[in-house]
DNA sequence: CATCAGCACTCACTACAATGGAGTGCCAAC
DNA sequence: GTTGGCACTCCATTGTAGTGAGTGCTGATG
């Protein structure tokens, strides 16, 4: 923090005694600035390289040991073949430049959200599942039957499973899907069901309650008539129901079931979130109130729903600490992947996890998972059209 | 631990040093047994009164604070009227009892299960509600509206805020609920989607894959079939689908369908689970490997769901520590109350906390809540029956 | 004989030094 | 620029009292 501050100073009067930190502090600086903006000289090049390295060193191993990391563990890293000298002198520089931390004088580094930033963005792309997990993916969505909310929801329990984090499966929304059938069913007197299904074999209920009784026939009138206008588009798509004359009953049903299919237009637009595996996140944290905080946060669908949307808007495939917005989750970091049929993404997968978690599985399950995924839905929907 | 042993142990040889306890004990133990067998004098009943009361004063001192209780904290408890040396000699007997416990010599008394236990027995229905919690219920249910699956897991969180624990709540299942319509919808050539919408509301679909293609009105024809007979029955009891000679194609399509009815009948007799506030149990315990464990269990739905069943089956409206069988929910207690309608049990709720939990509050909001879920379910069945 | 004041005792908890060690920053030398 | 050496820092551990809440036991008492 204070050393953050000092780098960020403008080199115009030394502070107490740290004269000639400082002095070294700025030459460092610029070269850095200057490296981005010219074409920077070879010996600096280097310089980058084994200081990326040395980063890399420590990320890997605070990924695994979640200990701070001193400089002697760093010198057998590859890419480092220094004294833990030179790798203490680079490791000041990387914490200058705000890529690491110390909890504390005299201890290790430890990364910071920067810092784990930098290590995600030169994984890559390049990380791939090993081939057992693989194999369980592929064996997953061959055996995959069944009706979506269900499969989806056991996506993210199989998510969880390879990655060891919490997962996040929002399901493709309805709100673009065709209607192919509408249905009124009479439960009570003056209760009955409005089904709809949609082209994509989602069904939606509403209840209809009427304030005189109505007879099945006026209840299959009233569904055809609405079929007429609304069967082949969208739920908030469709044409205007018309008035039949002298049948007033008639017309007071068509009225209550215009309204269901508005709800069912609302429900329509709001996705379906699967969470599976929660109990990882016990596991990630010791501090039982970061536990607590973080399922607050997955008990609120819209919140981690938009939170997901939002980190993909950005281009992003990771969001670390802060920088999504959720102060509640600033010790989490969330991988997402899109779930797209045929070049339109219909969902979302995300793994919440401790900033230290395993990147490279992580951003590897996400993707494959969420390639399947869509590639499963695609086939299902495949099918579907020419009719 | 110890001292249980000891007063289980038949009256034969003192055991090593404790010869003035062993004397002491003994007669302790009789005066009890007598005093359940034959008429009691007067003066052992108000002992066991007292007892009692020291009892119910350090659980209800312990679920507040967490703290041992001393006994200098019990002796302004009401019925206590006595010194804190007698108290002392009272809790001794009472962990000899087998009722409290101590973390270690010198430490006050926390309670045992069986402590629990006695502590819940004799709380009796009498707790209730305050006004402000009955009016939150009261208003939760004269708005609720829309489909049971949404309401019943608003239904969780409403009780878990309530209650502060972690809110399960079982709907009931659609095995008894009779057949209103069967419908066969086309997604693709060789896709559609049997939909069965039931007396209770509820609507279950199956998709269904041909070998090959199938037109309209097939699906159409066979859909009439099928409800003839499966209408106004039970999904698993409905009679033997007709053959039509010469109709082969028709034939097979009826039964892809049956084989969807099975998988129908299938989930229809499978409970619904709903849980909320599960974030409260990383508020109850400081040991996260306690709180990962219970929230694993929490995942598994169908263990929960016999674990309330058998709760419920056992007569028990509480279940504290190990009496039920799952060891990772040791330190929890489990209260479950049943949802009714008509005599006729449809549905569990279960309140899951810590064994120091709020029981009087716990038990009054499971009941209420459970009574008006059950009236709520009720008048929808009401108007349905007589169509 | 149940009750109680008194007393010795136990033991977690805290505070406080002392020590060890992992790790750092700095510097002079290569 | 790199490196070995060195002084320094500070966490973590250990040991040692001291404190206090709480107990069990005992002998006195109505």
């Amino acid at each position: 923090m204070e050393c953050q501050q000092l780098a960020a100073m403008p080199s115009t009067f030394p502070v107490g005694g740290a004269l000639t930190r400082m002095t070294k502090t700025v030459p460092e600086k610029n070269r850095r600035d200057t490296n981005r903006s010219d074409a920077p000289p070879s010996s600096s090049t280097e310089m980058e390289a084994r200081k990326a390295a040395i980063l890399n060193a420590v990320v890997s191993e605070y990924i695994a040991t979640a200990q701070p990391v001193g400089s002697q563990h760093v010198v057998h890293a590859p890419g480092v073949s220094v004294s833990s000298a030179t790798v203490r002198s680079d490791m000041a520089a990387l914490e200058r430049d705000g890529f690491l931390a110390q909890p504390h004088t005299s201890a290790g580094r430890i990364p910071t959200d920067k810092g784990y930033r930098f290590f995600v963005d030169q994984l890559g792309g390049s990380a791939s599942l090993d081939t057992a997990s693989r194999q369980q993916v592929r064996t997953f969505f061959d055996r995959a039957h069944g009706e979506i909310e269900e499969m989806l929801n056991e996506t993210s329990g199989l998510l969880a499973n390879l990655t060891d984090c919490t997962a996040m499966v929002v399901g493709p929304t309805h709100e673009s899907s065709a209607v192919r059938s509408l249905q009124i069913v009479g439960l009570g007197p003056r209760l009955a069901l409005l089904v709809v299904v949609l082209a994509d074999g989602a069904v939606q209920k509403q209840s209809l309650e009427f304030a005189e009784d109505v007879d099945e026939a006026t209840l299959h009138e009233a569904a055809l008539l609405l079929s007429g206008v609304v069967v082949d588009h969208t739920l908030d798509q469709h044409g205007p129901v018309p008035t039949i004359k002298g049948r007033t009953s008639l017309n007071r049903v068509v009225q209550v079931a215009l309204g269901g299919l508005d709800s069912l237009s609302a429900a329509a637009r709001s996705d379906q979130l699967f969470v599976g595996g929660s109990s990882r996140m016990a596991t990630a944290f010791d501090a039982v109130d970061t536990v607590r905080s973080v399922l607050t946060i997955l008990e609120q669908q819209l919140v981690v729903v938009s939170l997901l949307r939002d980190i993909l808007d950005t281009g992003l495939s990771v969001a670390i600490g802060t920088e999504h917005g959720l102060e509640p989750l600033a010790s989490c970091a969330i991988v997402v992947a899109p779930v797209s049929v045929e070049g339109q993404e219909v969902g979302t997968i995300g793994l919440l996890g401790p900033t230290r978690m395993n990147y490279p599985l992580a951003l590897a399950a996400a993707r494959v998972v969420g390639d399947q995924l869509g590639q499963h839905l695609a086939e299902g929907s495949r099918s579907e059209g020419n009719r």
